[in-house]
RNA sequence: GGUGGGAUUCCCGAGUGGCCAAAGGGAUCAGAUUGUAAAUCUGACGCGAAAGCUUCGGUGGUUCGAAUCCACCUCCCACCA
């Protein structure tokens, strides 16, 4: 890392989809310290796995010695970005989208330093320079600046503009010209030159460089991260219980651990690259040393550790290991009353017995209610195969009426835990009342 | 405002009077195999333990019987003005 530059080291970790440029941006990169920003709109009350990247990557040219603007999109969060969206969306209304630009601001905060000098980090709403804007001055003032012939044009809305069947409003439409405006906001504020995003931001970005170019008259550069993809095609980021977010009250460190754990070796060690700081050598030794012994690869508890604690802090990467040694390294009988407490307080999912009721609940109802599975067919077709284990005793399509038996305090473990084990990965503590 | 097209189970997408809880694909879940991987094979996949119940934008209607036919309504799209 010491003898790479930056841009040659988001090279290496496969980090650049495009950019403006290149030996500009190189050379305006040695010369000093940059000011950059990356936007993040508030669409949920928590960010998800994919902003990672470029949260992490406002981190890695802090390192470098630049300074890093996160943009919580208060303002572009109200319009909805329509690139590469197959329809238009819902507009949410604005005090929630309020509330999830403090919770966005907090979260982003996390990840870069906001106590280094010349280069700490800012966040900045968008809001604060386009509420009170008035439609007259937005429109000839920044409109004018813009080319509908162009902005048809683009890749990002070719979708919504030529696909039979689907359409695009003006409000959306808009929405390139606000991103821009901040960009070019930003530069006159912040003297900020280089934004960043995903690669489906690469049509808003150069937006914003003209932009900045025409009312500005300054130089400003764009670069986009890759789209984060599978090797079998599907989507990164979300798994049978939705999306993975950033937020452990919406995915436990727990689960989020589990996550990359269960990473396919074909994207480990590229994950590595994209979701640590790892240096590229590093992520190649590891490669090299796993595809030398045979059996299980080391990168995906490598990639687990470090992500998570990136995440969710030393506490969190040792409760999530915490859980996961002793839910599929050990024997369950190894585990001590405190240590099934512990296991709920880290986030394993743990539900309360009503026993009273046990006689006439069925187990699929039982499994289904606790949120377990989605639905008791899950749970039949379990319980059909032996995939339901309940303190290391299978259950068969019998027991489905026998939930007082099963869960009999005779049968808990203490008195009062039943580990329930449904499949191979999911674990739940039943715990008597 | 006019004309034409469309709305199907998570997604895509068949179905145009009974054989439809609804083809096929994707996603997802489980089993085998494995390494909590991939690939492969198998099963499940509206809800329900079951009997059974509720669906095909909405409301009415025709019919023994409708996702399929008719009327009206809502929303979306395209083209024309």
């Amino acid at each position: 890392m010491s003898e790479m530059t930056l841009l040659q080291d988001l090279k290496a970790r496969g980090l650049v989809a495009q950019m403006t440029s290149e030996d500009e941006l190189e050379q305006h990169l040695a010369d000093g310290s940059v000011t950059l920003y990356c936007g993040f709109d508030p669409t949920a009350d928590s960010l998800h796995i994919g902003s990672l990247v470029p949260l992490l990557t406002l981190k890695r040219f802090q390192q470098f010695g630049h300074k890093p603007l996160a943009l919580v999109g208060g303002a572009t969060g109200l319009i909805g970005d329509p690139s590469f969206k197959a329809q238009e969306r819902k507009l949410n209304d604005d005090s929630t989208v309020a509330n999830w630009v403090e919770k966005l601001k907090a979260q982003v905060s996390a990840f870069i330093d906001f106590e280094c000098g010349a280069s700490s980090a800012e966040v900045v709403n968008n809001l604060d320079w386009t509420r009170d804007m008035d439609v007259l001055t937005f429109l000839r003032d920044v409109g004018k600046h813009f080319s509908v012939n162009q902005m048809v044009a683009k890749e990002s809305v070719k979708q919504r503009i030529d696909r039979e069947g689907e359409g695009i409003s003006f409000t959306e439409f808009t929405y390139m010209i606000l991103q821009s405006y901040d960009f070019q906001q930003l530069n006159k504020s912040h003297a900020c030159t280089l934004q960043i995003g995903g690669s489906d931001q690469w049509g808003n970005i150069t937006g914003g460089t003209e932009l900045t170019r025409r009312m500005n008259g300054n130089k400003a550069y764009g670069l986009t991260l890759p789209l984060i993809t599978k090797s079998d095609g599907t989507k990164f980021g979300k798994t049978e219980s939705g999306t993975i977010w950033l937020s452990p009250e919406k995915t436990s460190p727990y689960a989020f651990y589990q996550f990359w754990l269960q990473t396919a070796d074909a994207d480990a060690y590229r994950f590595l690259k994209y979701f640590t700081f790892m240096s590229v050598e590093q992520i190649d030794v590891l490669e090299k040393a796993d595809a030398e012994c045979q059996g299980r690869p080391e990168a995906q508890s490598v990639l687990a550790r470090e992500v998570t604690r990136l995440v969710h802090g030393e506490g969190g990467l040792a409760a999530a290991v915490r859980i996961t040694e002793a839910l599929f390294s050990g024997d369950l009988s190894d585990l001590s009353e405190a240590d099934y407490e512990q296991l709920s307080q880290d986030g394993l999912p743990s539900s309360d017995l009503d026993v009273t009721v046990l006689a006439e609940t069925p187990m699929t109802t039982l499994l289904s209610d606790a949120g377990v599975v989605a639905n008791g067919k899950q749970v039949k077709d379990a319980l059909q195969r032996n995939a339901v284990i309940v303190n290391g005793k299978a259950c068969g399509v019998d027991d489905n009426m026998n939930a007082a038996e099963v869960f009999a305090a005779k049968n808990a473990v203490f008195g009062r835990f039943f580990m329930l084990k449904l499949g191979k990965k999911k674990h739940h503590i039943f715990k008597l009342a």
